[in-house]
DNA sequence: TGCGTCCTGTTATAACGTAACAACATTGAT
DNA sequence: ATCAATGTTGTTACGTTATAACAGGACGCA
């Protein structure tokens, strides 16, 4: 069980890591890594912070990129459906994957007040709510696992 | 641990004593269930089912209700700030409670088939999610977990 | 009566998300 | 070499979800 975003990190080194782990992902399965979808992978990866299409679309115009809202949710799609990122849907908004490359169930932990987002790895089919799901003979396909509160930084500023 | 929802039940008494719960706790609690919020609450307890704000806002333009978005949109939230309905992010839209009155974080199962959802308990400080978010000095304040697939009988028409 | 509070009605607009089509590049088959 | 298939981007236009802001009504209460 790993959980990182809130802790201090190599934050550079981190950013190139990702990139790095991102690309060779890409090679290995034929998928094209493009300027717009390494560059929003990148934004994503500035702070491990929840981010809106919108936001990311203004970041992507800084670029020079020619952006319409379209431009942003096909990159951030991209991101998503190989798994390099993921989205938060109590924030309507995307951040990147703590472990790409991994295939895992990642729970979220939100913090109300920074949008930081740390992620954690959860077996959703085991413990109380696969047993539950198993008593109403309900088949689980996809969890998703999102806890608000507020995170170690911001309770000390509090 | 209790889960509703897919089950067979009779279903007529089973809105009124919703219904009825809900009446007996504003009064209590000196809320008002006025006839908008008590028409959408029975509205919501027709499906077990998540339903959006706007066709919420069609049913109740049905009944003859004047109803601009924030009709529906107050009534919702009253319905749900007060315990009698949840919000179900992944879908954007809204279930009734299926245990109201009582306190307690809520899991839901949602049958990507059919949009019907059982709700069942979690205590998410208890087990790996707590341990994570203690591990990491996250103070969790509130938990969303939303598990999608199939529902018993979705899967046996498939 | 006049004040405060809560609720509803209404307008307008913000925020989030996608359908659909045109243009271009790459690849692979013939 | 050329053609078709596929995948990506650029663009317009639109659909869906959600809220700000203000006016007015109902009710309790000093």
């Amino acid at each position: 069980m790993d959980t990182l975003g809130f802790t201090r990190h190599d934050h550079t080194s981190c950013i190139a890591d990702a990139v790095a782990t991102a690309e060779a992902q890409c090679q290995a399965q034929g998928l094209q890594l493009t300027p717009v979808r390494r560059r929003a992978l990148e934004i994503l990866l500035e702070g491990h912070r929840a981010m809106g299409a919108y936001d990311m679309l203004d970041r992507l115009r800084d670029d020079g990129f020619k952006a319409q809202p379209p431009v942003a949710y096909r990159a951030l799609d991209f991101l998503v459906s190989n798994g390099f990122a993921h989205r938060i849907e109590r924030l309507n908004a995307f951040v990147a994957c703590a472990s790409p490359g991994a295939a895992h169930d990642p729970a979220f932990l939100i913090c109300r007040s920074c949008d930081s987002v740390a992620e954690t790895e959860v077996r959703p089919t085991q413990g109380s709510l696969g047993r539950a799901a198993r008593d109403t003979g309900f088949a689980i396909e996809s969890a998703q696992i999102e806890l608000a509160g507020l995170c170690p930084n911001c309770r000390a500023d509090a």
